[in-house]
RNA sequence: GGAUGGGUAUGCCUAGCGGCGAGGGCAGCGGACUGUAAAUCCGCCACACAGAAACACCGCAGGUUCGAGUCCUGCCCCAUCCA
């Protein structure tokens, strides 16, 4: 892997990372496909056309089903999915906060109750780092505890202090995975995440122990879990300087267009949010000049697109009224339709990101784009 | 003309079998969603009053009863079948 810092604007970031799946241009935004797929009826050819870059999917889903051993025989995630550029695979961190309930933390690892048949799954760092290099995804994500950010001091340093010897045995497996001859990609990428609620002092300490270990990439985690937009941007303003400047820098599961931009500014280049799809599915829409609800009765006999000169497939041909008519009618298409816009409207925000960092114009960029947004 | 089954709130379907200020679903309206247990979830869906006060068309009108959507009588309407 090779990171490049292109340009820089006070904090913000403009590289391009080579991977054995090809180059990424960060700023990035990672378009979500939780179990190898986009929800939303959305193909990896729709990928292509809307601008994707990198790919992303989940350990613990694809283990649960349909088994990662299974995609390892088929050949890996790539060409399962028909996907030939890089994909970011989470490593079941996050369902250890989502799936709260159905889940014992011990020192070894996660026992999980699977969220389809109740029946036990074992998930430590070493096993994460084996599923994750059968799916044979460019970058692999450690094994992290993803606590709640309203979650006690007390209880918060011990999880990361376990956090971290979770790493360690990550990058060690991850190592030996590498180098083992059956194993598909054997220059497989581990980024390192960084935790500590919004207690500033302990994702500091974190941020500079991680660091020194040498990874691919960092990660911040545990964010957008419950506390405000304030306290997020502020954990990133302490958070983000300790990490290191010449490694990729990737803000877990953030968020909305306004997230991103504050996140790029203080130094974020990877990103990654179900909104875009699962707004989408649900019929909120993404404009330059706010969120709309396509639900809502007053765009019935609306004949415009969804937004007036987006290039994305859906708005070169379709009218608000058509959609929301699908939508009602529960027409698979409805949702398939505004997932696209959505996640080119992602896409389209991050290239125009790209191209304010390299014309030094991010700062004037960032507040127009925020001002027309709250339009409405 | 006869038989049978029905008529439940501003739309549609339906629960109800003596304590109902009537439960549910659909449709409609609005909201939420941040490393996806989410094509999901949550509100509102007759009007008014009230929060120890209120009688709001459960097809209509009577009756029985402390109390009727529920039981009885008559009538009206709908569906199906038979003449």
């Amino acid at each position: 892997m090779e990171y490049k810092l292109l340009k820089q604007e006070g904090r913000a970031k403009r590289a391009q990372v080579t991977t054995v799946h090809g180059t990424i241009q960060t700023p990035v935004f990672m378009n979500v496909g939780t179990v190898a797929a986009i929800k939303g009826a959305v193909s990896t050819a729709d990928l292509e056309e809307i601008g994707t870059q990198v790919e992303l999917s989940n350990t613990y889903h694809l283990h649960v089903r349909t088994g990662d051993e299974t995609i390892k025989k088929l050949g890996g995630l790539h060409r399962f999915m028909a996907w030939n550029k890089p994909i970011l695979t989470d490593s079941g961190g996050f369902q250890v906060f989502s799936l709260a309930g159905l889940r014992r933390i011990k020192e070894e690892g996660v026992y999980f109750n699977s969220h389809i048949d109740g029946r036990k799954i074992f998930m430590g760092p070493e096993e994460s780092m084996r599923i994750q290099s059968n799916l044979a995804s460019t970058i692999a994500m450690a094994f992290d505890e993803c606590p709640p950010s309203k979650a006690e001091r007390d209880y918060v340093q011990k999880s990361v202090e376990r956090t971290t010897r979770w790493l360690e045995r990550c990058k060690n497996e991850m190592k030996r995975l590498n180098t083992l001859d059956d194993t598909i990609n054997k220059e497989q990428l581990l980024f390192g995440i960084n935790q500590g609620a919004v207690y500033s002092d302990i994702r500091i300490e974190h941020a500079k122990r991680i660091s020194e270990m040498d990874l691919d990439g960092y990660a911040v985690g545990g964010l957008a879990v419950g506390e405000t937009h304030e306290e997020m941007y502020h954990i990133l303003d302490e958070t983000v300087p300790y990490l290191p400047k010449d490694k990729p820098t990737y803000l877990m599961g953030v968020g909305t267009p306004a997230n991103i931009l504050e996140a790029v500014e203080r130094g974020v280049d990877f990103f990654d949010c179900v909104y875009p799809s699962r707004n989408g599915r649900h019929g909120h829409l993404y404009t330059n000049h706010g969120k709309i609800n396509l639900f809502n009765s007053k765009y019935e006999l609306d004949d415009r697109p969804i937004e007036e000169g987006c290039q994305c497939p859906t708005c070169k041909r379709y009218s608000r009224a058509y959609i929301r008519h699908l939508l009602k009618a529960k027409e698979m298409l409805g949702m398939r339709l505004c997932v696209l816009h959505n996640l080119y409207f992602y896409n389209t925000m991050m290239t125009e990101i790209r191209d304010a960092l390299d014309a030094g114009e991010f700062a004037a960029y960032k507040k127009r784009k925020l001002d027309c947004m709250s339009g409405e």
